[in-house]
DNA sequence: TGACAATACTTCGTATGCGAAATATACTGT
DNA sequence: ACAGTATATTTCGCATACGAAGTATTGTCA
């Protein structure tokens, strides 16, 4: 057996695994400081799809249809199993940042709409999300980090996780 | 508000945890398929840490004398907060890879040592985390590799993680 | 139309990890 | 020796994520 492989700095899988938990900190900090505590970092990815829906609808002049996503999208959207998603949007549905709504097209779906709540946080939301991704990333080379970005979605697709949205 | 910053393909983070579960994913299917289901991802840390042990007692020549290693110091070793390891050790006992043991000199101590089942699967569980490492990465440019795990280190540095072990 | 397959979600059990607070023990200065 | 502090670990509550199995509904085909 060989020493180099029980060291930890050098296991790519210790290094991702560690650098996920530790942003996720980070971002759970970053709310706490900038006053949006309802926000989690799981939320993240429902959180910008669902911002981004409305980005869309306003571009295209859909104003004041908001139809709301299927919460199967939604997870597509944000890379989690559907299981995963109930979770997730009953505790967004608790901190009041999005609703759950009937389909009325077809009585299995839920979709989920961003509430009043959930969309005036927007701002301060994105703007901790950027300052903590720039501190993150400070003093990095950004072709560094484009190289490092191409690696981990050569990852994803290598471990049938490439395919996702 | 920039449409581009909404992408999850191009959000490090994304990208960062998704790789992180979907590596996970991908070691605990081949533990099982290797015949050491009683091994999961999250004990790899401790494994290697109380394995590199093993090793250099031998080349020191110290047989016979498994002290084991005192509960924080594995911690520090895998990158878990002591609240975690209590968990991760409680399961490992559980599954019988490890036991723990009072410590002579400070009754506060927990050591933590690997029984004769856990040294028998390391040959089995090193070959199946190559493996799935190599899977993982297959097809990357070993020198892009190199540069992405200097960023992830990186950020470990900048999110006050980089100064472990 | 009626059986069977497919789809959308939820529920349940489990794994994983953290921080705050509790507990037990050791150390330190007076 | 004692009070106060420091250290080691555990307990507790919570967040996060998954797969297997269950429920409800829809779609399909004979």
């Amino acid at each position: 057996m060989n020493f180099t492989s029980l060291d930890t700095k050098d296991c790519p899988y210790y290094l991702i695994t560690r650098a996920s938990l530790s942003i996720t900190a980070e971002f759970k900090k970053a709310f706490i400081d900038a006053g949006v505590d309802s926000v989690k970092p799981a939320y993240l990815g429902v959180l910008m799809c669902l911002w981004k829906e409305c980005c869309l609808d306003e571009a295209l002049g859909k104003f004041g249809a908001p139809g709301g996503i299927k919460l199967a999208d939604l997870g597509r959207c944000a890379g989690l199993e559907p299981s995963s998603m109930t979770g997730v949007i009953d505790r967004m549905e608790r901190d009041g940042l999005v609703c759950r709504e009937d389909d009325p097209e077809d009585r299995r779906v839920q979709n989920v709409r961003i509430t009043d709540k959930g969309d005036e946080l927007r701002g301060k939301v994105v703007s901790a999300v950027d300052a903590t991704l720039k501190k993150a990333m400070a003093g990095i080379d950004p072709e560094k980090l484009e190289t490092a970005k191409e690696v981990l979605r050569q990852v994803l697709i290598n471990t049938h996780r490439g395919n996702m949205e």
